[in-house]
Formats: C-alpha cells, structure tokens, sequence
DNA sequence: TGATGGGGGTTGACGTGTCAATCCTGTAAC
DNA sequence: GTTACAGGATTGACACGTCAACCCCCATCA
C-alpha cells in the first residue's frame, strides 16, 4: 500500500528528515526566544517590530506599512503594538499626513531596549546557528532554503 | 566595528542565510498547518496527540508517558487534552492499574478523525516540502540538521 | 502518629495569534 | 445629498503555550 501510493505519500525516511527538519527549526526558534526573552524582556515578535521601526526614518512607520514589513496582518499588529505601547516600547499618533492611517514611533526606551537586545540576540544567532554548521553546509542551507521558498512562494 | 567582533557577531550574509532559513521554516509549518486544519478540522498538536495515541497499546497511553512521547511538558497536555475531551477525540480516566495517573483513550471519533486526516496530511507534507529537493539536497538537510541537532542537544 | 516530600496532574493568569465583525472616514455613484 | 463602497485600523472571541501555584495521594521517616 506505501508502496503504491509512492507519488504521493512520503517514504518512511523522507519522513524522518521532515521531521528532524522541522523539529528542530522550532527547538532553535524556541531556544533563540528563549534566551532574547531572559537577556532583554522581548519575545521575537517585538523584536522584529523594534527592528523595523529602528531602521526607519525618524523611527517611524505607518501601521500599515509596518504590517507589510514585516509580513504580518493588520490585527496581529494592532494586537502587538497595543500590548506593546502599554510597554512604553512605542508610541501610535493619527499620521498628519494621512487621514486615515497611524503613525508608530518607536519611544526612547523602546530605542534603548532594541540596542541592549540586539548585540546579544546576535551572538545567540552566532552561537547557536551559524557555528554549529561548517561553511559547506551552510552555503548548502542556503542553497536548499532557495529551493524551498521557490517552490511555496508561488503557491497562495 | 562589524569587522572587529567577527568572532561574535554572525556576518551579513550568515544572517540573511539564517533568517531565510528560519522565516522558510515558520511559512512552511504554518502552510501544513493550514491545509491540515481545512482538511481535517485539526491543529498540528492535535495530530501529534492522535497519532501517539493511535500507535499505542489498546490506543491508550497514560498522561505522563503521552508527555515524554510527544516532548510536551505536562501542563500543555492537560490544556490540551481538555480541549480535545471538549471536542470528543479523547477521554480521560484514572488508571486502573496505578493510583496515581490517568489513562487517555482515543475514541472511536477521535480514531477516525485521525484516519481521515492522516493520508492529505502526509501527501502535503510530500508535495511541500520532499518535492521542493532533490535527493541530493535532501540528503544534505539531512546532515546538517543532524549537525545542528548534535549541536544543540548537550546544551540545557 | 504526624510532618515531610515527591510524583502525577490540574488550574489560573497572562502573552500571543487568528478569524470575523466592526468602526471610521473619505470618495465615487446615483 | 444620500447611498454605497473601500481602505485603514481596532475589537472580541477563541485557541494555544508557558509559568507558577496548587491539589492529591502515597511513602518515608522521626
């Protein structure tokens, strides 16, 4: 029966690949979070805000071109930054230039909490990702996450 | 500055690798997630339970050895254990052969969920991910998740 | 006999994410 | 003008995970 469905259904080893693959993106994921969380108070989702907002100009963005940025949707954001606006972390104003639209500004303390966070979440990248991989294999992770996001991105 | 903390800070071009590698794994895992939830009307936790439970003995398991199976901590079990008790897949009782402890059983609707499931999901997993490689990538996410798992383990 | 402690499990509070409904306001259509 | 609609953002209900506190029952030991 495994056999015969063998165009559709993964083989048994396939299966085990998957797995490892894509249980161990999530122990990283949860390790990295982990550690972010312990060093600066941020969990990965105001960290990715923090960064965008930190790059921008005059440390501010549109709420909906955030969203974009970041590939988020609009009430994930708004959930987030409501939380995080409670925070001290940033700041929403009605945009002067658009009627409609918010502006998000990033706060002093949000500024400061981004700098403290970031050198350390970096080394964590380093020290758990990038070092455990020879430069072969992560030229080879490179190479296969292409192939990856080539093959879903057309998909809706 | 870049320059200087080599040792510490990941590179560019190691960080663009590893956000792609760890974005293409979150798209990945929220694409299966979806399409198993519209064909089965079930989260990926739910199936890692039925799974477990469907492999086992008499489909029952106690609570804390379904735990250590699936690598959850028992609180999350408990959550989720009642939210599927609420739904009819599991049902719960105390363990006729230890004091302590409680046995969950699949139910039948909980079995036959799982059946229905079971096969698109595995055929997802086949067209999103194993057919997005070459045997040869395959191969290599193979060795590098092993190295990156090596890596990771002895660390608490 | 009574305190101590530990394994097994549950609970509550909270942060997080999704979906669908809603609100607001400016603009096009009639 | 009033109605209709569309973009931008918020809200509420709910599912999910984590953390810490807790409950229960038993074993041990003083």
């Amino acid at each position: 029966m495994v056999q015969k469905k063998r165009r559709m259904m993964p083989t048994r080893e396939e299966l085990r690949i998957w797995r490892n693959y894509i249980e161990t993106a999530e122990t990283l994921r949860t390790l990295l979070e982990g550690r972010l969380q312990s060093e600066s108070a941020l969990s990965s989702a105001d960290y990715r805000v923090l960064l965008a907002l930190s790059e921008a100009d005059r440390r501010t963005l549109r709420s909906s071109e955030l969203a974009q940025l970041i590939g988020w949707q609009r009430s994930r954001l708004s959930h987030h930054l409501g939380r995080m606006e409670k925070r001290g972390l940033v700041r929403r104003a009605p945009c002067p230039d658009d009627v409609h639209g918010i502006d998000v500004r990033l706060t002093d303390s949000g500024a400061e909490s981004f700098r403290r966070g970031s050198l350390p979440h970096l080394r964590d990248v380093r020290e758990l990702f990038v070092d455990a991989l020879s430069p072969e294999q992560l030229a080879q992770v490179d190479e296969f996450t292409e192939a990856l996001r080539r093959h879903l991105d057309p998909e809706p």
